[in-house]
DNA sequence: TCTGGGGTCCTGCTACGA
DNA sequence: TCTGTCGTAGCAGGACCC
């Protein structure tokens, strides 16, 4: 057959690990080789996060509950998982693309996007490329990928699942590895799929296609977004239109920071008791915080959800003007916005989320809780004052006198004039919480 | 059978300032 | 001074992804 994949431009590629997180925890014992193994959460509330193809036989799928999967395979090994390890082999796997090129960019733990345009002339086609990305994972890792190429990401990533071992009644069909859908073939591939398949066409969306008549993509292919908007909103509508015709632009982009940063849990019993609530909020204050120094980020608005017995879900905002990145600034605004909550129907799970994430160490706007009526504010103590103002103090003797000054006092482009230092005060306060920290 | 944890994006509503 | 309009930002909820 003539390898034409040299005519995608942009020749973009979805490296999709196969079982990743049960493949890894095979590697690292192989005992479990060739057993029905699950990664996920114990217990009565887990879910199946990761399914070797063992497992995969007995109908076991991830985002299954652990409970059904335990049942389906009463023999199957349960793992709970170690996401640092998974990290570890997915950076191995990152450093195996970024020979082939830097424009990478990762959709989960085991899978990235590549625009390989500019490999093109020196290491292959992109058929080529993605069979030595295949054989290198195998080679150097142990490990085994399914590769989609395409011109645009939707299709590259329909083209990774074509690539990938299936499940035939309680057999497993190996795949070709690596499946590429050239352009003229595009509507050819897609046509015959369900709606459910497109991106953007969850279970909700796929329902409401439905009942107006639409199941396959060749239905939605001929209409007229408009017609969609009252029942699925107009941005939904217009990208499903688009991608069931084909068009899809979206670019690879590389290095794309995270915008929000959460830590939650299930517990695994429902919690009527605050102070308990509490305890938990401060431990997941602290694992965000550490998040959010690590990521060299600070965030401005702090969101506090809580998912009841019933599993109605809630949540509950707020967005300052200082950056906070330590985890009793987190924990005290959080706390005020879990006491916004009724918990009467008891608190099945629990989140803290960081967003309006911007640089940590730009420019400042700490605010002081020194003006007449802040103090109303809970957030603000008579000790972070005072301990505010004897870091004022220590900056401006290490500093100077110009060290620090008042936001309404910075140039346009926000920044203090050359010589001064990075920190201004705001002018509405809600105090930045300093000092008696163990973690810094 | 009974539904995790980490995220992103969109929508509708409300408040607020110009 | 009051009222209506518009744009923007924040908030809460929902749908979706892996």
């Amino acid at each position: 057959m003539v390898d034409r994949s040299g005519e995608l431009s942009p020749a973009i590629l979805l490296v999709d690990m196969d079982s990743f997180f049960a493949s890894v925890e095979i590697l690292d014992d192989p005992s479990l080789r060739g057993k029905p193994v699950v990664v996920g959460g114990d217990g009565q509330r887990g879910v199946v996060a990761s399914a070797s193809y063992e497992a995969r036989r007995y109908g076991i799928h991830s985002a299954m509950p652990m409970a059904i999967a335990l049942r389906r395979c009463p023999d199957a090994i349960c793992v709970p998982g170690n996401m640092a390890r998974y990290a570890e082999v997915s950076r191995q796997v990152h450093e195996i693309f970024a020979d082939v090129t830097p424009i990478i960019e990762p959709l989960a733990l085991d899978e990235a996007f590549l625009d390989v345009t500019g490999a093109v002339k020196l290491l292959g086609t992109p058929l080529e490329i993605a069979h030595s990305i295949r054989y290198r994972i195998n080679q150097e890792l142990h490990l085994d990928c399914g590769i989609g190429a395409a011109s645009s990401k939707q299709v590259a990533k329909l083209a990774s699942r074509s690539a990938k071992p299936k499940i035939v009644g309680d057999r497993v069909v190996p795949g070709p590895g690596v499946y590429v859908v050239l352009d003229e073939d595009v509507l050819r591939y897609l046509h015959p799929m369900p709606v459910r398949a497109l991106f953007g066409v969850g279970p909700t969306t796929a329902n409401k296609l439905s009942r107006l008549g639409i199941e396959t993509v060749a239905d939605l292919a001929g209409l007229d977004p408009s017609m969609l908007e009252r029942h699925v909103g107009s941005a939904v509508a217009h990208l499903i239109v688009d991608l069931a015709n084909g068009r899809d632009d979206r670019p690879v982009e590389a290095g794309v920071k995270n915008r929000s940063i959460g830590h939650e849990e299930t517990f695994s019993q429902d919690s009527f008791d605050r102070t308990q609530l509490d305890h938990r909020l401060r431990r997941q204050a602290q694992a965000v915080s550490s998040a959010l120094r690590e990521s060299g980020q600070e965030a401005h608005t702090v969101t506090v959800k809580i998912k009841l017995s019933n599993f109605e879900q809630h949540t509950r905002s707020l967005t300052l003007e200082e950056g906070l990145d330590d985890h009793q600034a987190i924990y005290e605004v959080a706390s005020v916005l879990l006491g916004d909550h009724d918990i009467s129907a008891g608190v099945r799970l629990m989140g803290i989320s960081a967003s309006s994430l911007r640089p940590r160490g730009g420019p400042k706007q700490l605010h002081l809780g020194l003006d007449a009526g802040s103090t109303a504010d809970p957030l603000v103590t008579q000790e972070a004052r005072f301990e505010l103002r004897e870091a004022l103090d220590d900056i401006r003797k290490r500093f100077g006198k110009q060290a620090v000054g008042t936001a309404n006092l910075l140039g346009e482009d926000g920044l203090t004039s050359p010589g001064q230092r990075d920190v201004a005060f705001g002018a509405k306060e809600l105090p930045q919480i300093l000092g008696n920290d163990e973690e810094i």
